[in-house]
DNA sequence: TGCATGGTTGCATGTTAATGCAATTAAATA
DNA sequence: TATTTAATTGCATTAACATGCAACCATGCA
């Protein structure tokens, strides 16, 4: 139902980002699927940033997202041969700036304020989010 | 003696692009290494570009070279347990367009003009050398 | 030592992509 | 129905990249 034509070299195009694989590496560790909001607190990095990459990430075929409400949980795209062994590959990857191991405790942290499974809070470090200016009237 | 600090994301940045990816998947699937007139005679790429991108492939870690003469072999480095499994990974790429299949059947026409497992002559195919213009005096 | 040849590279050009800011969309709730 | 908020996107800017052309480097051989 997803991947229809997404060329080989455009996969590894989506991969070729620091950011992207930070989000590919959390998910192969964790299996979890997790919320825009859940990345933000967990990378640290501003919300449109993180969204705009995720979506790169969907059109190259590797990550999903269904919707609940105003929540849309987004997971690894496993179901052919050629994605498991990317992401064993991703798994391989030697951490050697720490981040992704900083990643994931950030994550694991931000998981437990889930309510029966679900995500029922926003970002956290309101920092991140993109400010709405007040509208003059 | 090769990699020293590359980070990830520069390894999956070199395999970003189709060129790139022809090339590996070559190497892949042969297991063999090769000089840059045979890559050009298996792709029907220019010299120039093929040199550019085993260049970039070369800085990525993905390849290591040696000289023989005026002949330079590049092979396909696998000495980590990433490196194999993404070998893999290359391998399990579709080939929706052929190409793959096409340059291995060229590549391994072109292999039957080695002499005592050596390259010996240059590109086959003249129209994808750089020409040099003659000097005026 | 001069030439042929395998391979590399400087320069110019067009394209793609990452990022920040701020506005916008969409869904839930008061 | 107005407001809050999770998420997306248009716009502008800057940087990185692929490519073609033609010159250049480097090695072996006549």
């Amino acid at each position: 139902m997803q991947i229809i034509n997404v060329q080989p070299e455009t996969v590894f195009q989506a991969l070729s980002d620091a950011t992207r694989l930070r989000i590919m590496r959390l998910l192969c560790l964790t299996q979890e699927e997790a919320c825009l909001c859940e990345f933000v607190d967990a990378l640290q990095e501003p919300q449109y940033k993180l969204s705009r990459h995720i979506k790169v990430l969907k059109q190259a075929g590797l990550l999903s997202a269904w919707k609940d409400g105003r929540w849309i949980y987004h997971k690894l795209v496993d179901d052919t041969e050629f994605l498991q062994q990317l992401h064993k590959t991703i798994l391989l990857l030697t951490d050697t700036s720490g981040v992704y191991d900083t990643d994931l405790q950030r994550f694991n942290e931000r998981m437990t304020l889930r309510e029966s499974g679900r995500c029922r809070i926003g970002v956290q470090n309101k920092t991140l989010l993109s400010e709405t200016v007040n509208k003059q009237r």
